[in-house]
DNA sequence: TCTATTCATTGTAATATTGCGATGAATAAA
DNA sequence: TTTATTCATCGCAATATTACAATGAATAGA
């Protein structure tokens, strides 16, 4: 009816999706390789650089932030966004995992 | 207003975003990992496996085809899937290198 | 204090996703 | 041919996502 049936599902699968979902959308990877390429973190001028609205850039942020990619801090009247080291190695263990498991044998 | 601008990013941003969101249902986060262990091809006792319906779990599949992570091939009355290893890989290579890209250097 | 800047939030509209029952196509077996 | 099985597709309802203009909160500087 809509609504993702979580419950039929681990936690670890629902977490996972949950990432993907962050990765889900061109936006949300053009701010992710910008903020990796700026390495120092950076406000949104993302607006310039991506074309998009103030307001759906800072929607984007949001969701990155909520699932722990990025993390923002105040620097005076404007926002510093940078990735979270630490959600960004699990993140990228728990998918190399995934990826490492397949092994090559098909129909 | 409620579709991605897919024209304001490049083809490799877009491209990474459609196999993320492939990966962002915890369904077909399932139905990967059971085709990975069960290695040869499965058709759709996933209805059973996972608790969904038939048209849901058909639907799940044509998205995952859709994107070239699995492939299907008639097997009498039922359907074989699998991982689609030449794809799989492609998609491994470009995760790999988004997650490797990552320096830790922050705010 | 007043103004400008930066950003988050709200509200709204358009579109996409999720889930399932019902139906239909295709094959296998009786 | 008839029946059962397996699956894809259609149609619907509920919900989520995407995008933006407008507004508001917070800070910096005049």
């Amino acid at each position: 009816m809509g609504v993702s049936r979580t419950d039929l599902f681990t936690s670890e699968q629902n977490e996972l999706a949950l990432v993907a979902k962050a990765f889900a959308h061109p936006a949300r990877v053009a701010i992710i390789e910008y903020l990796i390429k700026a390495n120092q973190c950076i406000n949104s001028d993302l607006v310039e650089e991506l074309g998009l609205a103030q307001a759906t850039i800072s929607q984007h942020l949001k969701e990155l932030k909520s699932v722990g990619l990025i993390a923002g801090t105040v620097e005076g009247t404007s926002m510093c966004y940078c990735i979270n080291a630490e959600v960004w190695n699990k993140v990228k263990n728990r998918l190399q995992g995934l990826m490492d498991s397949y092994d090559p044998n098909c129909c």
